[in-house]
DNA sequence: TAGATTGTTAATCGATTAACAATC
DNA sequence: TAGATTGTTAATCGATTAACAATC
C-alpha cells in the first residue's frame, strides 16, 4: 500500500464543502471516546459512498490504517489544519441587522476557527450598542481598526444596495477574504477572495423538489 | 432553428441553483425598462459563459429571439414558473432564536414565493410574542395547524439537538418539504424532501482560499 | 492465515464548454 | 444582404464510482 501523506493543494471544491461535515461527525465520535472509524462507517452515517469518503479525506493528508480505518483524533487535526481552522481567524462584520445579529450570536463559529470581534453599521440607533457581547461601531472606523488589528476577514450582512461600497472599503482596509451574505455579485480587486452565501439557491432546489413531489406522474 | 419549448423535467442541480441569480438580474432589468437581453450580456454581468446562460435558461422553456436575445418579462415568468415561485408557498418556521428571527425578518422571501406564516418554539419566554409581525406559537400546536392550513413547507432553525424531533413532528403533520438550518443530517420518511443549509461549507471554501492567498508560492 | 480495509488506477457519469448550423 | 444571436450536437473537463492490488 503506497501512501500519499502529502496534504493536497488544489482539492476539489465539492470535497472542501464536505469536510466540515466529516469534522462534525469526528468530533461527535471523539466525544464518545471512539479511537478509529472506517470509511464504511462514515459513509453509512453520512449517506455517502465509502470510496468518496476515502477520496475526500485523502486531501487532508490523513493516513488510514488497514483493517481498522482512520484514527479519529488525528483526522480531526488533519481536517482542521487543512481548513485552517486550527488557528482562530478574527473577522469584522458589517451590518448589524437581523442577519448580522444572528451571525454574531452563532456560537458554532468557534468550532470553525472564526471569531467575530466587532460589528459595524451606519445606523446611529445601532452604533454603540452591544450585540451578543460585541460592540457595534461606526462603519467609518473600520479601515483604521482593520489595519491596526490585522483583520483579514470581513463578513457582509448589509442590504444589497450597500454591499459593494462595503466591499470596497474592506478591500482598501487590507481585508483579504469576504464572506458575503448580501445578494449581489461583488467586484473586488484581484487578490481578495469572496464567498457568496446565497439562500435563494438552496430554496430554489427545495422548491423544484417540492413541486416534483407534489405533482407526481409527470416525471 | 429547432426550438425546445418544453419545460425541462430533471434540470441539472447547478442550473437550478443559478436560476435565482438570473431572476434577480432580470427583475433589475425590468425595473430599468429593458425589454430584451442577450445571453452574452447576461454572462458578462454575472461572470458566466454565454453558452452556459443559454443552456441554463433553456430548462425553463423560454425561447430566445435570434439577434435580440431573451424577452425580459417572459423570462421572469418562465423562471418563476419553473421554480414554483409564481404562487406563494406558506411555511411554518420552528425555532424563534436569532437565526429564526433573521429568517422571519427577511423581506426578500416574498420575491421567492415564500411566506412564513408563523413561528413555533418550546421556550415559554418566546411563545406569545410577535417577531417581525409573526406570532410565536407553542410547538405542540404545529401538527394541528399545519394540517388545517395545508402547510407544505417547514423551516427548521432550532439547535442541532432538537432538529430531528422537529423534523419528525413536521413529517407527521403532513409537511412535504423541510428547509433545514440546523447542522444535522435529518432522517425523514420517503416522500419528504429536505434541503440542508450549511454555512460551514461556504466558510470552508473561503478558509481554504484565504489560506492559499495568504501563503503564495507553495502552489 | 483469512478477512477487512485502505489507497491507487481506471471507468463512468454529469456538467461545462466549444463548434456550428439555423435564422431573423 | 451581412451580421448577430440562438439552440443543437459534439468535445472536454472534472467529479464520482468501480475494480482491485497492497497490507495488516
Amino acid at each position: 500500500m503506497v501512501t500519499t501523506l502529502e496534504r493536497q493543494r488544489g482539492a476539489p471544491l465539492p470535497t472542501v464543502r464536505r469536510l466540515p461535515t466529516y469534522l462534525r461527525l469526528m468530533r461527535q465520535l471523539r466525544a464518545a471516546g471512539r479511537e478509529y472509524v472506517s470509511s464504511i462507517q462514515i459513509a453509512e452515517e453520512l449517506k455517502l459512498e465509502a470510496i468518496q469518503v476515502r477520496k475526500d479525506l485523502a486531501v487532508t493528508g490523513i493516513e488510514g490504517k488497514t483493517k481498522v480505518g482512520f484514527p479519529v483524533p488525528a483526522l480531526i487535526e488533519a481536517i482542521e489544519s487543512f481548513l485552517g481552522w486550527d488557528n482562530t481567524t478574527d473577522a469584522f462584520l458589517v451590518g448589524a441587522g437581523s442577519l448580522g445579529t444572528a451571525l454574531m450570536g452563532y456560537e458554532g463559529f468557534a468550532h470553525h476557527g472564526l471569531n467575530i470581534v466587532a460589528a459595524f453599521d451606519v445606523d446611529r440607533a445601532k452604533i454603540g450598542r452591544r450585540v451578543h457581547g460585541k460592540e457595534v461601531l461606526p462603519l467609518h472606523k473600520l479601515p483604521d481598526l482593520a489595519a491596526r488589528m490585522h483583520i483579514h476577514m470581513g463578513i457582509i450582512a448589509t442590504p444589497a444596495g450597500a454591499a459593494q461600497a462595503v466591499a470596497a472599503l474592506m478591500a482598501a482596509a487590507g481585508i483579504r477574504a469576504i464572506w458575503n451574505f448580501a445578494p449581489v455579485r461583488l467586484e473586488v480587486p484581484a487578490p481578495i477572495v469572496v464567498q457568496n452565501e446565497d439562500l435563494s439557491s438552496g430554496l430554489a432546489v427545495l422548491s423544484v423538489q417540492l413541486a416534483e413531489a407534489l405533482a407526481p406522474g409527470r416525471a
